[in-house]
DNA sequence: GTGCAACATTGCAGAGAATGCAAGAATATC
DNA sequence: GATATTCTTGCATTCTCTGCAATGTTGCAC
């Protein structure tokens, strides 16, 4: 969701600065110094707010750095992937996945101080992954409703459905996490959409060998 | 690892022995109480030692609970592995894992607690995932070395290489992943190496899916 | 089996993380 | 402007985790 910063009250608008200033404390400190030689207390100070405060705003130091969880996908494009009636299960997935990751947050700033941060702390990369249990469920159910109708054998057999639901979806977050350090391994270039695009293909390359003609 | 009990010390197997019951009590408690419940001067009351002693046998009061990581493959298996000539790079891969897998600890008790409680708390269970990178890092090695003896190309492209590697390792993870949820929804029945062979093969089935003919 | 080295356990002190509560300040609403 | 809502803050408290130094156990050489 890009924050509408014209439209916000007062209240809302102080809310997001105060996130976006213990998130750059954060991001800062721990660039400069090290994760484990930070303090809630030293981010909190540099952010200029209370201790207090730092955890009405951030469960842990830890939240506070790898950034908010991706939206879940609109209705049009889930409608859109359910119903697509050519390709694999897996063309149009990265798309989808790419809508929902790029649309938070288009501050560039932190997202390129949490990209390398994350790169130099693959705990808390790992801890991002881990955030997404969520988001991941519901792309398995989106999944699922595609797979249903693709194969009426399949939405017959629950079971089964669920188990390739979830084969499929930890495939394709496999290939998310593998756009992801791309992305973060060349550090100018390309969008991360961009690079799940090319996850998504490569995989697709290597699961289809190019058939024998 | 088999622990040997016979052949070792009495040092080694006190020690062998304080690490079980930390893990019995912890797994026990949050059982009982669920995990936040539970604290750490509760489990080091229970398994007769002092709090101070947890902290040398486990880094906190998560790794109590979500035992060991697998043992890297012996150097026959990646021999073994990294010459096959026929099937695809997944063929064998599975079974690499599952030997990997299955290797540690064969304390049955232990498992079972452990997978109703990874079960419980998917919190856990990404713990358990996040402390893999170690063993996730030298499977991706071996991915390498497999994809490289198979192609002199991609031997000779570092950068795809690399890449490769990573996304074809990524996605093994993803079907181990599935393999133990499967194998965790399932309670009774097949081992998790029989599971993680079914997975490999859906896998497969989706990936190729079969030629019409 | 005595003595010495290596290793384990423990208590204590202390930093840091995280939460609940209640008082007071800022913002919203009418 | 009055009132309700929401935020911020300080304080007390519980829990996690580490370093250190003392003490206890085990392993080993002789």
């Amino acid at each position: 969701m890009t924050f509408d910063h014209a439209r916000a009250g007062l209240r809302e608008r102080k809310r997001f600065a105060t996130a976006r200033a213990i998130e750059m404390a954060a991001l800062n400190l721990v660039a400069a110094k090290g994760l484990d030689k930070v303090t809630v207390d030293e981010i909190s100070r540099i952010a200029d707010i209370s201790p207090r405060t730092f955890f009405n705003y951030f469960a842990s130091k830890e939240s506070a750095l790898v950034g908010e969880t991706p939206e879940p996908p609109t209705a049009d494009a889930v409608a859109a992937y359910v119903n697509a009636s050519s390709g694999s299960v897996f063309d149009g997935l990265g798309a989808l996945l790419a809508a929902a990751v790029e649309g938070r947050s288009n501050d560039t700033e932190l997202m390129l101080k949490r990209r390398s941060l994350l790169k130099d702390y693959p705990q808390l990369f790992a801890m991002r992954m881990a955030a997404m249990r969520e988001f991941e469920d519901r792309v398995r159910e989106i999944v699922a409703l595609r797979l249903a109708a693709d194969d009426p054998a399949l939405a017959a057999d629950s079971g089964l459905l669920l188990s390739r639901s979830r084969l499929i979806t930890n495939v394709a977050f496999a290939a998310m996490k593998h756009a992801w350090v791309c992305w973060a391994d060349n550090e100018g270039g390309t969008s991360l959409g961009d690079r799940l695009k090319d996850s998504f293909d490569e995989l697709g390359r290597i699961l289809r060998p190019v058939p024998v003609v």
